[in-house]
DNA sequence: TCTGGGGTCCTAGGACCC
DNA sequence: TCTGGGGTCCTAGGACCC
């Protein structure tokens, strides 16, 4: 079978350039949340050295000397921006697996003009482009893996090759694999890159070349499995169905510095309430509870905590979720402790009313129908429209700061653009 | 002064069982 | 002085991904 990669060219920058023309042809930074480290850089910036996560205060220079553009992150356009380039696949194919929020992978049909497979491809990176604004780029190939090498070298390619690779052929590959550093391939990062380098493999030539026992004893099974998918072996198929989330995490840094225990409850019990709201949409009850906090942890005796707790029966409820996320601030808390992110984490997710139920817990009819009530509000109302005590009320000085964030162009009335 | 957020998979080792 | 042979389940932590 193809497996056929796209992927979307800086996605994040791409998005807002669709809607910003004066973004396009300069500097542009897309910043993490609280605005602290760059997560998108457009060509332009990556030409002036900006690495992936560089902290902004320590470009503070180079930013205003070369008239870089900032923006904050504005998930709400990316999400429907990834909808909108998968709907473009799928007048293409119905065979589509979405990997992330910029990368998908397609079954390639076949064309009744019978072209090949690099001309098909070529047509559904130009149908993104003119029905969305999004470049992109596909690599093809018999595996999995091959295919996401393909289409990292078409991203390095992309004038030689059309922002096309396809990997069938083991020639182009023998060839192509020699120059590619080992640390380009899916799976292999810094740590995998240290151990195989005393081993002599540098290039994907070399770790495709490796034996797969071998690989086995220097990783694990991951690394045996990736050997053999650069040589063609691999079973997978197409996952089309999104498999529901194990376990989901809400963790934030704080716009300001948390200093006092009322604070902490707050910014938790508000995290908390997010993260049972996520796993209600999927439909699923969490089995675990882990709360933590923390200082900052670049300096030394930095407050650190934190605190799982077995929820039983496994609920969706924010208000039992609230309450045992408050009661571990308790126990964390540090007097004169300043803390500057804190988070939680719902895992052993599984399906609502497939849950072990609890001998000795009061069964709660009501909480699901108060649940759902309460998130259909604040869907038609917007966030926090309903919302528990314990998450306080209003803007709060340690919620994260997202202050250049370019309106929701695509997904609210009010700040769709204009048209002269 | 200031460095994101959200996932998955795998392994080792401890606790416990018969 | 010396202490078996199999399991399962759970947790912590590493490594990787975008």
């Amino acid at each position: 079978m193809t497996w056929a990669l796209v992927d979307v060219e800086n996605f994040y920058v791409s998005s807002e350039r669709v809607f910003d023309p004066k973004l396009r042809g300069v500097p542009v930074l897309v910043l993490s949340n609280g605005d602290h480290c760059a997560i998108a850089r457009s060509a332009e910036a990556k030409a002036f050295g900006v690495k992936m996560g560089a902290p902004v205060f320590k470009m503070r220079d180079l930013i205003k000397r070369h008239g870089f553009e900032l923006r904050s992150s504005n998930y709400e356009l990316y999400a429907d921006m990834n909808r909108r380039f998968n709907a473009v696949i799928s007048e293409f194919s119905d065979q589509i697996e979405i990997y992330s929020i910029d990368e998908s992978w397609f079954r390639l049909p076949v064309l009744s003009d019978g072209l090949g497979d690099t001309t098909t491809a070529l047509a559904v990176i130009a149908k993104i482009r003119r029905d969305t604004g999004l470049p992109t780029r596909i690599g093809l190939g018999p595996t999995r893996t091959l295919s996401k090498v393909a289409n990292g070298l078409a991203k390095a390619g992309e004038k030689v090759f059309g922002g096309v690779i396809d990997l069938h052929d083991e020639e182009l590959r023998k060839r192509l694999f020699k120059n590619w550093p080992v640390d380009e391939v899916w799976g292999i990062g810094r740590a995998l890159t240290e151990r195989l380098r005393p081993l002599g493999i540098r290039t994907t030539a070399d770790l495709a070349a490796m034996d797969p026992h071998q690989a086995r004893n220097v990783g694990t099974v991951v690394l045996e499995r990736l050997v053999r998918e650069l040589n063609e072996i691999g079973e997978d198929e197409l996952q089309i169905e999104p498999e529901k989330r194990q376990a989901t995490a809400v963790t934030r840094m704080f716009g300001e510095p948390v200093t006092t225990i009322e604070e902490l409850r707050e910014a938790m019990a508000r995290r908390a309430a997010r993260a049972a709201e996520k796993i209600r949409e999927q439909g699923s009850v969490a089995g675990r509870l882990i709360g933590f906090a923390h200082g900052n942890g670049r300096k030394a005796n930095a407050s650190s905590a934190q605190r799982t707790c077995r929820l039983s029966p496994p609920t969706n409820d924010s208000r039992t979720i609230v309450k045992w996320a408050s009661r571990m601030v308790d126990s964390m808390w540090e007097q004169g402790g300043v803390y500057t992110k804190c988070g939680v984490m719902l895992e052993d997710l599984c399906d609502a009313g497939r849950e072990q139920t609890d001998l000795f817990a009061a069964v709660d009819t009501r909480g699901a129908d108060l649940m759902s009530t309460m998130d259909a509000l604040n869907k038609r109302f917007g966030k926090e429209t309903v919302a528990l005590g314990a998450m306080g009320i209003g803007a709060r000085s340690f919620d994260t700061k997202r202050a250049m964030k370019s309106p929701a162009w695509t997904t609210r009335l009010a700040e769709v653009p204009v048209a002269r």
